[in-house]
DNA sequence: ACACCTGGTCTCGAAAAGAGACCAGCAAAG
DNA sequence: CTTTGCTGGTCTCTTTTCGAGACCAGGTGT
């Protein structure tokens, strides 16, 4: 696809390596940027980000943090108390990615209301 | 987990109707972004978007299209040509998504490097 | 008559995600 | 001193989703 990226399609990415297929992807893993977005604004326990995203399963939580982690995205640190607790932090990498991702989540947000008027005149339509 | 929108949690957004989840989760298709980028730079007929990302199903393509119609991103128009032809364009909705969106585009273009970098240094220390 | 272009849909097997049980280790409650 | 609960996970089973490829209509070129 980095056909689509005029100015880098000559930079000799092809469809494996390709910095949007290999970002995005990861993106796209339907949690990955919600967990992200949490992290932003501090480090959470991973009780913690169970808890705020409730409708996660335990599965994919750990699932999902390992991804960030392998990333080099987030940071995992545990800390030998009683019940031994993880702590989950932004990296510098991590932090980098807070200015264009809450710009997207701002987009989101303004225009919401527009998407689901739009989804409703769209699903009207076709029933007729 | 829209306790996390630190500004935004006070709104009223409910899990359901969370805008970060909304937006997010339908570029997290993981083929939407992708397509998104290729209509940033103009319209597109079925079969060259389908050239230009080939590893995508055309099934897949279908539905990505149709969904990003739905939501009143894109917009269709079939030509009465002898094969009759199809073109998807942005709409005005998705035309103000290009700017956040590319910003991402850049972040994962500056930051592809570091990223590879810290997976392979993850795989290596697990292998271990 | 034949293959072939267009943009799709249908079916089927494989891969991924969700739900929920289970685990070890320790602490406080009873 | 047994029970209950908390911690962060893993394992299994079921449901959803995805990818590959066959098929379709309708017109055109050979």
């Amino acid at each position: 696809m980095c056909e689509a990226m005029d100015g880098w399609r000559d930079q000799g990415f092809t469809s494996a390596d390709c910095p949007v297929r290999d970002v995005v992807d990861h993106l796209g893993d339907k949690w990955s940027t919600l967990i992200l977005s949490l992290l932003f604004i501090g480090p959470k326990r991973f009780g913690a980000l169970r808890r705020a995203v409730p409708d996660i399963s335990q599965r994919m939580l750990t699932q999902t943090l390992r991804d960030l982690q392998r990333d080099g995205l987030i940071e995992r640190q545990v800390f030998p108390t009683k019940p031994p607790s993880v702590e989950y932090s932004l990296s510098a990498l991590g932090m980098s990615l807070q200015t264009p991702l809450n710009a997207l989540i701002a987009w989101a947000v303004e225009h919401h209301g527009a998407i689901r008027e739009a989804r409703a005149r769209y699903d009207r339509a076709e029933a007729a």
